[in-house]
DNA sequence: TAGTGGTCTAGACCACAAA
DNA sequence: TTGTGGTCTAGACCACTAA
């Protein structure tokens, strides 16, 4: 068996990732795990710069990725508190299905339906941008929400940087959340392709829908903070089930 | 008459507003005039500091703001460079149809079915945060793409802000830009829904396809610059002829 | 090796909000 | 008046790129 350790509250000074990004991926935690809940006011910037022995930049470093964010929003001589998670805050953003879920009040669940090392198909090779069967980390899971199939998610990941990753279970762990603490690698935007498509007899089949029913498909390239594309994910969602929503600005 | 003055290449000490925000104006209206071509490497973080007399910190203060709007990427070792203004970088924005078909090298082209006055239907007026049966102005039109039917728009306008509108005609002329010319009304963001939904009977007519074929459909609300929401629109584009590009942002 | 952006520090003064 | 975030400075060292 595994224990998962508890996420740590502190900043490692050893650690390759640097310390305003790991205060942000902490303060985003505390945030997600509802240790701060929307309204509350966070520790003042110089209790920040106090608890975990950082300059004031470096904070504010932090504390700008989740305004960017929209996490948090800050009131000059007030203070920093936890914005309200609306829908339409992060319409645009890349969230987890899990966030994604619980957004929508309902019930996330997870099946994995094949997980391997596999040789790249020529599609996936050209939308990663790398040669035709160079090796991909696979990974097949059925979706449910309130425990009825929503959607199918298969995700390639370039195997060659983040080795070794097929060896967790992702039945209750975030693919993105493992590529984060594990090979420091963040996923910072992502390209996509939205269509209507008919259901083939196996995705009806997984879904539990009939064949020919309609299904939102799709296709994502998500790319690293260098902008390196790293994943491609092909998602079909159950069209009686699922509404995305998003935001356009000029 | 007047003559407009040349826009100043300096940053004022005494103006109240911010020098890194005066900086950030300053070098978007370089990119936008074409000073620097994209691709065109801008002056090094040291050379801003210099020309402007002012702060790394504070330069790269403005820098932050335009990579955050796409502007510019850096490239550590090399420089700071100009974003091209690829179609990737657009997909976010709202585009005419028009613009959209020539992007995709196809003819675009127009099928007014319905343009009339009506009473507010509860969803529309909900979308609108208006009462319902205000008067709304209603365009119903028929897309085609190399003649060959492609999308389903209908369009309803808050009536009260753009009278009159409805007496032109649509088939060659553009809604957004009827707004924007005749009653001054810039839409500079929306919201939308995106569904995958079986051809209702009506709709497979239209759109020369069998019932039951999978449409993708879009529910946009529209907003102005003074954040009003104007125009609530509901497309139904062809799964098997219209993908939808766009992008993400952590 | 020289030059670039990436990260971090330790300060300073200001504008604004609340008591 | 006190405490908050907003702005700004002058440094430092590092990681990466290209010559």
């Amino acid at each position: 068996m595994h224990t998962s350790m508890p996420p740590q509250d502190s900043i490692s000074r050893a650690s390759k990732v640097p310390l305003y990004y790991q205060l942000y991926l902490l303060l985003r935690r505390k945030i997600r795990d509802g240790v701060w809940q929307p309204e509350d006011m966070l520790p003042t910037e110089a209790e920040l710069v106090e608890r975990y022995d950082l300059s004031r930049s470096t904070v504010r470093q932090a504390l700008d990725i989740m305004v960017n964010d929209g996490l948090i929003h800050r009131r000059r001589g007030r203070g920093t508190f936890v914005a309200k998670p609306t829908i339409e805050q992060s319409l645009t953003r890349i969230i987890s299905f899990w966030e994604d879920m619980q957004r929508r009040g309902m019930k996330p669940g997870t099946k994995v339906i094949s997980s391997e090392i596999l040789p790249a198909p020529e599609d996936v090779a050209e939308a990663l941008d790398i040669e035709a069967g160079e090796e991909l980390a696979s990974l097949e899971r059925l979706r449910l929400a309130d425990d009825e199939p929503m959607s199918i998610e298969h995700s390639h990941l370039v195997h060659h940087y983040c080795r070794g990753i097929m060896k967790n279970d992702y039945a209750n762990q975030s693919l993105r959340q493992m590529l984060e603490e594990e090979y420091g690698i963040r996923i910072v935007s992502a390209k996509e392709k939205i269509r209507a498509v008919p259901a083939t007899k196996n995705l009806a089949n997984l879904l539990d829908v009939d064949v020919k029913d309609p299904l939102l498909q799709i296709e994502r390239v998500s790319y690293t903070d260098r902008d390196i594309p790293i994943e491609f994910l092909r998602i079909y969602h159950r069209g009686d089930r699922y509404t995305l929503y998003t935001e356009r600005k000029d």
